[in-house]
RNA sequence: GCGCCCGUAGCUCAGUUGGAUAGAGCGUCGGUUUCCUAAACCGCAGGUCACCCGUUCAAUUCGGGUCGGGGACACCA
């Protein structure tokens, strides 16, 4: 459904094939590549159609750590059985040794590698060398993309939509930059149109009233109380000089006020939500270049905009949307999409070669109409990649908080941003797919403790960032990857987190690819548990007590140490040395997740 | 009525572009702290993956249909 450019393309009896971004897999991947390739040669494989060489995680220990079903895919083209395709292709792995410390073949026509530790290891090294930019591909290849979103009407607050959709387009932005992309993020500035003249209109009600003239909010009218509060605003700078003057004046100088008030309380909040945009594209400002009637006079020329009834279409069924829409009206007024069109335009001739923009689920029917303009000027339609983002529930307790825009009352981004801190929101913003409901409890988010998610992953940073403060104080050398002796870290519970760490790379690119920022957000939340739970069991540090302590303990590794908690395992200071090697990879790594999603990663807590 | 999203444990949701005995968190219940941060850890329980049909060696995943929930429909933005 989602077509996204492909990196790490690889052709294969001239098929392109794709691969997965990390050192073990690409090794492995590579073996059974070769494996397939021998057996071709020596005639055992006729290789007709190639299969994807995707591994699988298996689910249970015994299965190994990495799987692969190609055997399974290629037994029909083969016209062999699959557990035979399997044999065939162990028997002609030429480096099995050397990568795999089993290689098994399973039932239906699984294979089942264990991939040696010592492999799984080097990931340690690329890290520490890689540092912040451990996970970063070269998927986008340096192509630019423009990344819109938030682009809320200058006319009231942010509400907790826009902080979500804000949330959402900074985690793009971020996961793209770190998958090789050039990216811009705009916010295009709704601040032309009827809008803005009911914002005027609604001041200038409000001033009117303070200044004790009696008069009642248009239909459509803005109903908040920070219309009052601008009222109150405009009434200190201009005091009464606005009653003398024609009502649409007046309005206009409201309008203007407003809009300067408001913009700039936007930008604040983002700002304090740690948003940043590289750019501010007003629609007024596009209106006043008169770019809209070029635009709708150039499509006009090729029968792509036409008369009737008395207004302007825009002939968008061609390129598969449902129906023809409206540019201009039958009074004259462009459309939204007008201006849309023209802004579109102006991406596309500013020399994107993506366009996403982030918009509220309510818009999913514009798609087809944007996809439509894309195409008018000679693009495929996934040129312009829309992000839904659906709504957010906000809870306190469990309990419904209610929200009305209408009637003026909503929950600011603000408010939220007051009570629960930009890292909790942003978490929480980012927990679920974006184009699903979210349940955001407040008060959950300010919990501090094991059930709030956002707390659980940094905890984890903090505690490790913690095990290097207290190394320091004690004088303990924390050593080089390549100082260390790794083969230390062998052991089922580092080997586990170790290959966690190694799947980061494949987690940022399907997530990039895929525009899904929360799968990010999932990874972190496994890691934490998984080291979580290293941290439970095995001690990095020597004890105080046991520095000196040669009591008989149970052997590393046993039942017996692992029934009885850390401070029984025996702990020589080479074990230590290694556990701070893959402590600190640890800690990179969350640290590079977090700094993706716009969170912090704190020392301490 | 036409598109869109969704239906997985009591709740909220993941599920790696079709794989083996479907996962996590929360909630319930029970346990763990002389020692690197208990904002942590461990254990128990909990499932016809809404339903039917199809494609396939293999379907929670793909296709079709049914039921149910949400959103949407404009010469509003």
């Amino acid at each position: 459904m989602l077509q996204c450019p492909v990196k790490n393309l690889y052709i294969f009896n001239g098929l392109e094939r794709f691969m997965p971004s990390d050192l073990v897999r690409t090794t492995v991947v590579d073996a059974l590549q070769d494996a397939l390739q021998r057996a071709h040669e020596r005639g055992l494989l006729t290789l007709r159609s190639m299969p994807l060489l995707t591994l699988d995680l298996p689910k249970r220990a015994e299965w190994g750590d990495l799987a692969s079903t190609v055997a399974m895919n290629l037994a029909s083209s083969e016209r062999r059985a699959p557990l035979e395709v399997a044999q065939i292709i162990l028997d002609n792995m030429s480096k099995r040794e050397a990568i795999f410390d089993r290689v098994e073949i399973a039932k239906p026509g699984f294979l089942n590698m264990t991939v040696k530790p010592k492999l799984w290891l080097a990931v340690l090294g690329e890290i520490e060398s890689s540092g912040a930019a451990y996970g970063r591909c070269d998927l986008g290849q340096g192509r630019k993309v423009l990344i819109e979103f938030v682009s809320a009407n200058p006319t009231g607050p942010l509400h907790v939509g826009h902080g979500r959709g804000a949330a959402v387009g900074q985690a793009l932005a971020r996961l793209l930059i770190a998958a090789g992309y050039h990216v811009v993020q705009e916010y295009y500035i709704n601040d032309a149109g009827r809008q803005m003249k009911l914002l005027g209109a609604s001041v200038y009600v409000r001033y009117q009233e303070r200044m004790g003239r009696a008069a009642s909010l248009p239909e459509d009218g803005y109903h908040g109380e920070y219309i009052n509060d601008v009222a109150g605003l405009v009434a200190d700078r201009l005091g009464d000089a606005l009653l003398t003057l024609p009502a649409p004046e007046a309005e206009s100088r409201c309008r203007d006020l407003a809009y300067a008030e408001l913009l700039e309380a936007i930008q604040k909040d983002l700002k304090e939500f740690g948003i940043v945009f590289d750019s501010w594209y007003s629609e007024a400002g596009q209106s006043a270049t008169g770019v809209v009637d070029q635009v709708l006079n150039e499509l006009r020329t090729r029968a792509l905009v036409f008369e009737e009834d008395g207004a302007l279409w825009f002939r968008s069924s061609v390129y598969g949307d449902e129906k023809d829409r409206v540019v201009r009206k039958r009074e004259g007024d462009y459309t939204y999409l007008a201006a849309d069109i023209a802004y579109h335009r102006d991406k596309l001739q500013r020399g994107y070669d993506l366009l996403i923009d982030v918009w509220g689920a309510d818009h999913h029917g514009y798609i087809p109409r944007m996809q439509a303009v894309v195409q008018a000027y000679g693009h495929p339609a996934d040129r312009l990649r829309v992000v839904l983002v659906q709504m957010v529930h906000l809870l306190r307790g469990g309990a419904k908080v209610e929200m009305s825009k209408r009637a003026g009352e909503f929950v600011t981004m603000r408010e939220v941003l007051s009570e629960v801190g930009a890292d909790a929101a942003k978490f929480f913003f980012l927990m679920r797919r974006s184009d699903t409901p979210l349940d955001f409890d407040l008060e959950l988010a300010k919990r501090r403790s094991a059930d709030n998610p956002v707390y659980y992953v940094q905890y984890a940073h903090a505690r490790l960032a913690s095990v290097f403060r207290v190394a320091q104080e004690r004088g303990i050398v924390v050593p080089k990857t390549g100082e260390a002796d790794l083969s230390l870290l062998a052991d089922a519970d580092s080997l586990a987190l170790v290959r966690k760490l190694s799947a980061y790379p494949s987690v940022l690119e399907g997530s990039a690819a895929a525009l899904e920022p929360h799968r990010v957000t999932f990874y972190l939340q496994e890691l934490a548990g998984l080291i979580h739970t290293y941290y439970f069991k095995h001690r990095v540090l020597p004890t105080v007590s046991a520095e000196e302590s040669t009591e008989e303990e149970p052997a590393f590794g046993s039942e017996a140490a692992a029934q009885c908690r850390n401070h029984r395992e025996p702990l020589t200071p080479a074990v230590t040395a290694a556990r701070l090697v893959l402590m600190g990879q640890v800690r990179q790594v969350l640290e590079n997740g977090l700094s993706l999603l716009g969170i912090s990663a704190p020392d301490r807590m």
